[in-house]
DNA sequence: GGATTTACTAACCGGACGGTCGGTAGAATT
DNA sequence: AATTCTACCGACCGTCCGGTTAGTAAATCC
């Protein structure tokens, strides 16, 4: 019994690890479609037919960086913000840990916005029923908000697209080596994106 | 003398509009690199040496294509809020039409914000120079507000790429056929952005 | 009614792409 | 010392893509 080559990111060899990151890196840049594998290959000194020891096809790299970056994104945002228990709070938790994970410079994280398309249908899936987990929480806490009279009178659909446009556009005009630290925007996005949606201009 | 074939989607031929607007619809759908001539062509029934007779290249229909839509925003979002003397209705107005033009089901304006790397430089640079300046308004408008004392405390930077994250993001989850209709939901959003920022809560 | 123009098509081309195959140098194992 | 395994490479394959070419039926012009 061999093991099976899964694409998991988690506990992979380094080779492995500077691959996915070099590929997140180049498919931000160019966007997946434009990017070809010999292009990677090369990024990471290698032939396109050494890459191919490493991953199964494009689309499986595609998954496993973006498979990796879901997990981030739970660990690093949902989860710890899930344990708030006050509901503004809640809300600024959600909002500055997706900033400050957005602004730290892992690329993987902005892939899983644009490039869902290059999925095969069954990963896919995969990745669009746990964004659906993320919005529907989202939702649900602007809901529980407006329950206790601290949201504006807002839909709360359209609110949590509107937040959600104003997070993931942020990686495509942030830099890293800017003027802006990731903190400072952060702290700036949560008061602005806060302000819009709860009542009494208590951002 | 010939007339020059320069990519101007107004005043052409019927076919020509119909070509132009398949094409943005299968690029918004697909994305443009996923996108061959043929499916084009064959979009509307001609082969992809037919249609080759009515374009130069895949990439000058793209430039036709954001040409075309930076055009339909400088005339129904730019020029008519411009004309908004009170800085307070001015920002409104920018939102409110905005939300309006991306609501109307017209996908060229949509690509305008996802496909400028499909772009050959020259035309890329004149794309984003017309872009520049819509970002310009938008942040002189706000650098105006906090003159006058009636914007929030906030970096007018971050708020200005924050507002255009909101819109941007519109068209990828906007259904034409859904349940809210595009005048409900530019002003939800004008709500709800122009909230973000305004002192005093006054949205 | 002959010449020209318009609006196409069938067939084709060079090249790039994703992916594979047979092989191999060197390290590790027995 | 012989074998096996790891980490690769050079060469190659079939497919598809953007784009071209030569030709043509029908409409338009003179």
């Amino acid at each position: 019994m061999k093991a099976q080559k899964k694409p998991s990111i988690t506990a992979e060899s380094d080779r492995a690890v500077e691959i996915y990151t070099k590929a997140a890196e180049i498919f931000h840049e160019q966007g997946f479609d434009a990017t070809s594998m010999s292009r990677i290959a090369a990024a990471v000194d290698l032939t396109k037919a050494g890459l191919y020891y490493y991953i199964e096809s494009k689309e499986d790299l595609l998954f496993a960086i973006m498979d990796y970056a879901m997990g981030r994104l739970e660990t690093r945002v949902i989860e710890p913000s899930r344990l708030v228990a006050d509901t503004t709070e809640r809300l600024k938790s959600i909002i500055t840990r997706h900033c400050q994970l957005l602004t730290e410079g892992n690329q993987a994280i902005t892939i899983l916005t644009d490039e869902v398309e290059g999925l095969k249908p069954k990963h896919r899936k995969q990745i669009l029923d746990r964004k659906r987990v993320y919005f529907d929480f989202v939702r649900e806490t602007l809901e529980e908000l407006k329950r206790e009279g601290r949201l504006r009178d807002v839909n709360t659909t359209v609110a949590t697209f509107s937040l959600f446009g104003t997070l993931l556009w942020l990686p495509r005009w942030y830099r890293v080596d800017g003027q802006l630290s990731g903190d400072e925007v952060a702290d700036a996005i949560t008061d602005i994106a806060a302000g819009g949606l709860l009542a009494g201009g208590n951002a």
